[in-house]
DNA sequence: CAATACATAGGGGCATCCCCCTATCCGTAT
DNA sequence: ATACGGATAGGGGGATGCCCCTATGTATTG
């Protein structure tokens, strides 16, 4: 099984490859530090499986990055490796079409498993979630990961970073009036009442990985 | 050199110790999974250098747990692993007495260098942050890791959380003016013009790993 | 075709925030 | 002893935010 590893720290990257080098059928034919990097080796050695961690700069995130290999090469599959055990983190991984979930806390031999099982044409997510979770998410490949539109979550997105109505509506080029909207509605759909519960909601959905 | 490795990622952990296991003069004497196994396994494998992640959970934080290793063993070498290159963290690994500090995205022969370096009783830093810069903090071990007070680094955290100046003010028993004087202080001592400087900074400062 | 969702924008009004002052009390350091 | 930093609190005024309302254009969907 040809392998490519893809992750932004490169320290844990070469650890990654010493792990998959041990077993005897992996072949690790390629190593990426970024998303970029990621879409043209593939092309280049063409590997049969993508090991990626999801967090990466340069806008190019692990979700983005699996949408991009997929498309340009249907026949690659790709496990996403991350810390994060969260149901948002785990929608977007399935709708990104990655075929294997697996947590950097998880045992060594999962990432083996993982990479055998995508190999052979089956899924495999391994995270606290139930099996019946998972099924319920494949089914609803269409629905938003989150509630808010994507107006609306830019919105709350530069609220978090502490922007007043003004300089978003600036950034945005609408009106500081829209901006004010938008922050209502998102009040109302998530039921909130409190500035801070929208501020909290921002940071946890949309900053957990913030660095 | 016996090599202790703390990672609260299992995946990482075995990686890191292939990664160090490649060199001929490091034999890795034990690994952890958080801070309080690794203080046990210190006590009874004796390593010369403990490879320390600092984001870790139950509390025992990579610095904590540095501070009590060294105090149990004096002798021990602790070099600190982490993805965060920013002064707060570089303060409070000098201020903990680390004596090496390497990021996950440097080199894989850093490692080496790290671990080679400490054994030897030699301090190894490799951040972005100049050599004179490390040089003062060293000279101002006992300096507050902040700038702000307590009082402002409560208020700001609160701020950040999106909290109003009246409820802050509830929170710490004091009136919604006071908060709004601390707010004002911080801003005058960080020399900040626009409240998203401020937002940005206690985000990078009391919450960059959040999760 | 009508209904719905989304993005846009404004009016009016009240609450809050932010800024520039002044002020007191306390503890520490020179 | 005096000076300084830190925490507390208030006045006044202008800016901003938030809420309730109305309104328009576009796109999608039943």
């Amino acid at each position: 099984m040809k392998v490519m590893v893809v992750d932004d720290h490169d320290l844990i990257r070469k650890g990654i490859i010493l792990l998959l080098e041990s077993y005897a059928d992996i072949e690790v034919a390629a190593d990426a530090g970024d998303g970029n990097e990621a879409l043209v080796l593939a092309m280049q050695t063409e590997p049969d499986v993508v090991l990626m961690d999801i967090s990466m700069p340069n806008g190019l995130d692990g979700f983005t990055t699996t949408k991009q290999l997929i498309q340009q090469q249907p026949n690659i599959k790709v496990v996403l490796l991350t810390m994060h055990d969260e149901e948002a983190y785990i929608r977007q991984a399935i709708q990104s079409g990655a075929h294997g979930y697996i947590l950097k806390k998880s045992q060594g031999s999962d990432l083996y498993e993982a990479i055998y099982h995508v190999y052979h044409g089956q899924r495999y997510y391994r995270t606290d979630l139930s099996e019946e979770q998972i099924e319920k998410m494949m089914k609803e490949k269409e629905k938003p990961v989150s509630p808010l539109t994507l107006r609306e979550q830019e919105v709350l997105r530069l609220t978090v970073l502490g922007y007043t109505n003004k300089e978003i509506a600036e950034k945005l080029h609408i009106s500081a009036k829209t901006v004010e909207n938008h922050k209502s509605n998102i009040m109302n759909k998530l039921d909130l009442k409190q500035k801070h519960e929208m501020i909290q909601y921002g940071i946890k959905n949309y900053f957990s990985d913030m660095r």
